[in-house]
DNA sequence: TGATTTGGTTATGCTACATAACTTTATTGG
DNA sequence: CCAATAAAGTTATGTAGCATAACCAAATCA
């Protein structure tokens, strides 16, 4: 089944190219910060390539994955969980919810909010996203190894706690 | 009709609230993406906080650095270094070329293309700029160690060449 | 010299992410 | 009990980042 062209101008983030002429980056080499940004560009369009056939991104991997683990999660929930203000977050639910991933039950006892859940198209789908997730991140271990993969985390939770 | 106006100024992308209740974040503990993404936000608000004085962002910083380190470069090449498409580095220029930080000089033997410099005031607030940076540094480096920050690089930059 | 390439620019559009203000429903304190 | 306040969700809006297409002028190539 030919899935749905993404929309008009969706495109990964590209790679940059390396130029002619040498550069020296000077205190860049050590900014954390600088490294830390190339290498994410890098890994989100090796994303965008591995998922481009289910059409779907970072974030709406992390958030069906937090729903998947979480059913029944409020909206404000499953957004603070992932960093995402709720303002933005609602346009991103309800793409996901029109796609037919993602359904929002209503709560009899609090009738302001959601319940989120996997529809069972969602549900289905997801082993195929951990799948593509998985050879994703089997690249990068290709690049880095694993006992380097493995270590990375710590310091990155560190830092995200900052 | 209309609302009531919006426009705040530059902010700083703000880090996550841990929200209430306990998530479970299943595989994207152990995506890479996604602990980088996470980390590098958390550097980038630091970033923000710590250079809000002198009003530069993290962008800025790198390419007032690479023009330090290499005068003379054309836009494209400071572009290409920086992995910033030459259609979006236009404005960038301008802008710091507006701030008085930033000189383009034509040149004589290829009348398309301009060399970039510091100007005087630039050059001048570098000294700053690497020592707000340095400060920023220290914060990440008290959080995982020096080893580990020293660690981090290498495998940085090969998943940068992903 | 005509064709192609290169440096720089403008126009345009989408995504991410920020704040302000609003509605509806719950909660709370006097 | 009820008025004040808080919480969940929504809409409106503004900016930065990054993408493509189309273009000019100058250099280079065949």
């Amino acid at each position: 089944m030919p899935r749905k062209r993404a929309s008009p101008l969706k495109s990964a983030p590209s790679v940059p190219t390396t130029s002619g002429r040498e550069v020296d980056y000077g205190p860049l080499n050590t900014r954390l910060g600088y490294g830390l940004r190339r290498a994410q560009i890098a890994i989100f369009a090796d994303f965008f390539v591995t998922f481009a056939a289910v059409d779907i991104r970072p974030v709406q991997y992390s958030i069906l994955t937090i729903i998947e683990q979480n059913p029944g999660l409020f909206q404000t929930q499953v957004a603070d969980s992932l960093g995402i203000k709720k303002t933005n977050f609602v346009a991103m639910i309800v793409a996901l919810e029109k796609r037919g991933l993602v359904k929002r039950v209503p709560l009899e006892h609090d009738k302001r909010s959601y319940g989120l859940y996997l529809t069972d198209q969602g549900a289905a789908l997801m082993p195929e996203l951990h799948g593509l997730a998985s050879a994703h991140e089997a690249r990068i271990i290709e690049r880095i190894g694993a006992e380097t993969h493995a270590a990375l985390f710590a310091p990155m939770k560190a830092i995200a706690a900052l």
